[in-house]
DNA sequence: CTCTTATTAAGACTAAGTCTGAATAAGGAT
DNA sequence: ATCCTTATTCAGACTTAGTCTTAATAAGAG
């Protein structure tokens, strides 16, 4: 899990990449991001703050960000991919309301654990994971 | 949940819709399914078998489908969404390989009861959930 | 049988994500 | 420092899952 600029530069290096201007400016902008984000709010802050990137760049080094542990992949709604800096907080979940939308983020150890040990019985190395809960919040079911 | 023709004509008419051709030959298609599959499989395997319905209209009705609980949401890609039919066999979550794609269907009990404790916590109405553990298989880690 | 209105088909449209090709710049070699 | 190779970038074209529009059709009530 990379935590910082030297430490990304190490990676980076040690994948026979190139450390350029664009990958500082990713890094620094998804430090900077509170919460989740798709592909495009990232590229709009970024450019607010004067870190300008092309969409496709964003694409082509989320992989890369990813593998690195900087980024991890939040949920997915029906349009769009959302992501989270790692950093913010812990790894968790995700408790979805159909309704409204809302989005309660929840961990469980217990669940983590079954999860690791499901991969282990079928010889997999588990990456990460995707587990969102779908309902109706107690508003939305009126 | 809805299992034959009569159940879910009475389902439909309780929602005040009504039954048409179409949506009977989508019932017929989809029981007709094995295991995984997206929109554009399931019009292609519908056009086969003489029950043609455009894709706008399995767009449509999926929703009302998966309501009624006889389609359900298995797993998406980064492309797809992937439905099978409820019936098949029981609910279950995947394990993915990201090197060769290869799926593996599980059941973990443990779990399920985990994400209904965590929904009654935040008062939500569990209505469903993807799960998907992505890693790489034996093979693929070489 | 007639009338109302939900539903359908066809195709235009939207937008997330990918690909292409030319220009740029990182980093090693000299 | 300067040159050279090649990964990387940008801009914009392209692909395609999913949505929307409109006119035609047909389900179901009376």
């Amino acid at each position: 899990m990379v935590k910082n600029k030297k430490e990304f530069e190490g990676f980076i290096r040690g994948k026979g990449c190139r450390l350029t201007g664009e990958r500082l400016k990713l890094i620094e902008g998804i430090k900077r991001q509170r919460g989740h984000f798709n592909v495009d709010i990232l590229v709009s802050c970024l450019k607010k703050q004067g870190l300008k990137v092309s969409r496709d760049t964003v694409y082509r080094n989320l992989p890369i960000l990813l593998e690195a542990g900087m980024v991890a992949q939040s949920f997915r709604t029906s349009r769009d991919t959302y992501y989270e800096c790692a950093r913010s907080k812990g790894h968790h979940d995700h408790l979805i309301c159909r309704g409204c939308e809302k989005i309660v983020e929840f961990k469980d150890p217990a669940i983590e654990r079954s999860q690791q040990r499901i991969a282990k019985k079928n010889a997999f190395k588990l990456e990460h994971h995707c587990q969102q809960l779908i309902g109706l919040c107690e508003k939305c079911r009126k």
